[in-house]
DNA sequence: GCGTAACCTGTTTTT
DNA sequence: CAGGTTACGC
């Protein structure tokens, strides 16, 4: 047992303490992933526990597949049996082999938030409601939030004092809405988000023989990042663990950064009540960052009422001390930061990798983004948009759900005119309206369209119906591979994206291509016992941004929010928008308790430093298409004097503002390309500023111009051919075009 | 049914 | 600003 050499001594009773209830504080930087993966290591090596035996209950799919390779390293591939993986990977694989005894098929759909507002979308409609007062996104949270609590549709309606709120709130429907929107997923044989968690409690309430199997199968739970667990998540641990009481929570209650999405911090501060010989375990030792960065982390976080106590101390060296960047504007702001990089490479001899730029929403990610394109200096970007939530990838998905699933209204809905096929939404709403009258599902309706309406829709249906059955076929005789790349062929899908020809439409196609990739690599991996389509869905319908990793060896600046950093760590770190109103955000300012959650966030980002962290504000920001003036953070206050410097104030001069400066086509300028032009033509000079936006109408015939950036991407070349109505563009990235130029704005790089 | 243009509106974080 | 929705002409 070598490695418990290297473990102080906290670490080394965290790992060794096997039995009965457990909790382990762990500050940030304490080594909480190595206890807990040493422990699970122990269990496996020293008490001869069966892998099979260890749930282990991660925060992300990235989180479990990193901790599953460490302790592969350390008692080998017995590791691969371990149930190990997020609260919703884990209960939807249970959920599905049990599936029947909740009146469910066990292939059951997963709705994403987007289908589930679209579905509250509909029922708003449906039952003639205002959708300006019932927004699907409220209207989802509320529903979420009750869900999360563990109350159902029945008790939400029973309990009078949700009645006053919600009739208070001139919203008294919402306990129907969430009853028809229950009935619905049922309907549809789909299950949200929340209802993974929500199922499984209520699978182990009415079924405890059920309960009793699980119980018996994993004799050691361990939860990671206990601090962001919901109720509904805690109650299904309490319960499993129930019998043999070896539970093992581990968590900082600093870091309780998720209360939105109904974590609970009072999880935390209460485990001790639940459980009367809990072990408690206090890991206060920093290991990553220098005391300045942990001595500056705890001022911040002593101003905090919510927390437990603990003192979280490190015996690194004392650091430089934090350095305060002001800028004048969001733009400068990025060049600041991109510039100090620059400088910090080259003083420090780092890499791209040892930076991070962390930010409160993601928008502020573009300011930065093109600070560093600027300087060349290589970035990535962590979460956002994910690769799974793009339209075409949606739409394609949405076919192969509908084919495993003929209930899955949303994925029906979605592709039933996909590509146009003459079925409008008049016709849908016949479709609705007939499988309402005759109580039958939508597809009912479809395959026996002739009984239902007629006209010229009716054969367009028809054609439809044929096409879905045949898809049936195929994905019952072949793999997901080969059954999805008939259904992107024959469904028309990617002919359409073929065809399409602009720089979207290409990477669109591409995109699909990846898609079906993606969906070979899980064909070919001998991990995966079932090569269906259907396993493949289930696989793909609980991968988030974080888990697309593909990135993780590049070197690059990472760029990412300050809810994704969690758990990471870089040697620089950039806290950039310390402004009032966006970092605290100005949401969380009407309550005490979510003040102090953003403020647990603020420690969550000054924690991710190993050596040196920057601050940064800006005093003008674009913010919804407005410049706004900006004061800085009241969490600047917060941080002691001793360890901040206020290092560098922007030396810029004006304000600089930029147009179509995102990659991709913007609207306007869309609009602006396709309008016809009648301007009279102007000699301009070679800009010799940094740059300048110029009007296209300012550009004569035969001039060149060199080092131009358009809404889509670095030009290296553009000759203005005709009066002033047609370009050659090269572009950097996409070869030579054509284009209409009118009043497009370009902007001259230096 | 479909395509277009004008209008409207959200404005946090994500399993 | 950018994405979504609506009204309108074909």
């Amino acid at each position: 047992m070598d490695y418990l050499e290297h473990l102080n001594e906290p670490q080394r009773e965290g790992v060794i303490n096997t039995e009965g209830p457990c909790m382990i504080i762990a500050g940030a930087g304490s080594g909480k992933t190595r206890v807990l993966t040493m422990r699970i290591a122990h269990l496996i090596q020293s008490k001869n526990v069966d892998p099979f035996n260890i749930l282990a209950l991660t925060f992300t799919n990235k989180a479990a597949k990193e901790m599953r390779d460490r302790i592969e390293g350390v008692v080998g591939t017995e590791a691969r049996n371990l149930w190990m993986g997020t609260f919703h990977s884990i209960f939807a694989r249970i959920l599905r082999t049990e599936a029947d005894k909740l009146g469910y098929p066990s292939n059951f759909t997963i709705y994403d938030t987007d289908d589930s507002k679209s579905l509250i979308k509909n029922i708003v409609k449906e039952m003639g409601l205002d959708d300006k007062v019932y927004k699907p996104n409220g209207v989802l949270n509320r529903i979420s939030g009750a869900k999360n609590r563990l109350i159902s549709w029945q008790e939400y309606l029973r309990n009078p004092i949700y009645k006053a709120d919600d009739e208070s709130a001139m919203k008294p429907e919402l306990g129907n809405i969430y009853r028809t929107y229950v009935d619905r997923c049922f309907k549809a044989s789909a299950m949200d988000f929340d209802d993974l968690l929500f199922n499984t409690n209520v699978l182990f309430r009415d079924h405890p023989d059920t309960l009793n199997k699980y119980q018996q199968r994993f004799q050691y739970v361990l939860v990671d990042e206990f601090q962001d667990t919901n109720i509904s998540q805690y109650l299904i641990t309490k319960k499993i663990a129930a019998v043999r009481q070896n539970i093992c929570v581990v968590g900082d209650d600093a870091q309780s950064i998720y209360a939105f999405r109904g974590a609970d911090i009072q999880n935390i501060l209460n485990f001790e009540k639940d459980y009367a010989d809990l072990r408690i375990i206090k890991l206060e030792q920093n290991y990553r960052s220098t005391q300045n960065i942990v001595n500056a982390a705890n001022s911040v976080i002593n101003k905090n009422r919510a927390q437990l106590k603990k003192n979280v101390w490190t015996s690194n060296d004392i650091g430089d001390q934090i350095e305060l960047l002001k800028a004048t504007s969001d733009n400068e702001e990025g060049k600041l930061v991109a510039s100090s990089i620059f400088e910090e490479k080259m003083h420090h001899q780092l890499t791209n990798n040892d930076f991070a730029v962390l930010y409160r929403t993601n928008s502020q990610s573009r300011a930065i983004e093109e600070a560093l394109r600027r300087m060349s200096i290589k970035y990535k970007i962590i979460g956002g948009l994910s690769f799974y939530q793009r339209k075409e990838i949606k739409d394609i998905l949405a076919y192969l759900r509908f084919v495993i699933n003929q209930n899955d209204e949303q994925a029906l809905r979605r592709i039933i005119n996909l590509p146009k096929r003459g079925i409008g939404t008049a016709t849908v709403d016949k479709l609705v309206v007939a499988a309402y009258d005759h109580e039958l599902s939508l597809w009912d309706v479809i395959s026996n369209i002739g009984q239902f309406i007629g006209g010229r829709s009716a054969n367009a249906i028809t054609q439809f119906a044929t096409m879905i059955k045949a898809f049936k076929v195929e994905t019952e005789r072949k793999d997901a591979f080969e059954a999805s790349s008939y259904i992107a062929k024959n469904s028309g899908l990617l002919r359409e994206l073929y065809e399409d020809k602009t720089i979207e439409g290409l990477s669109r196609y591409e995109n699909v291509q990846e898609l079906l990739n993606a969906i070979k690599e899980f064909v070919v991996n001998p991990e995966n016992e079932d090569k269906s389509l259907g396993a493949f869905l289930q696989e793909v319908a609980l991968i988030t941004s974080v888990d697309e990793s593909d990135k993780d060896n590049m070197d690059a600046v990472t760029l990412m929010t300050i809810h994704m950093a969690k758990g990471l760590e870089f040697k620089n770190v950039y806290v950039v928008g310390m402004e009032e109103d966006l970092f605290p955000s100005q949401m969380m300012l009407s309550s005490r308790a979510d003040l102090e959650e953003e403020r647990r966030l603020f420690y969550v980002a000054i924690t991710r430093a190993k050596r040196r962290l920057y601050l940064s504000y800006a005093l003008n920001r674009y913010r919804f298409g407005r410049l706004k003036t900006c004061e800085p953070s009241r969490f600047l206050e917060d941080v002691d004097p001793e360890y901040i410097k206020v290092n560098k104030l922007s030396r810029s001069r004006d304000l600089q503002v930029s147009t179509n400066s995102n990659l991709g086509y913007t609207k306007n300028f869309i609009n602006s390309v396709k309008q016809p032009v009648n301007q009279p033509t102007r000699k301009i000079h070679r800009p010799s500023a940094d740059f300048v936006p110029s009007d296209i109408s300012k550009l004569a015939e035969g001039m060149k111009v060199e080092h131009a950036k358009f809404g889509f991407g670095v030009v290296t070349r553009m000759d203005i051919q005709g009066a002033n109505k047609k370009a050659k563009v090269n572009f950097e990235n996409h070869g030579e075009k054509t284009l209409l130029l009118s009043f497009a704005k370009l902007k001259i790089l230096s």
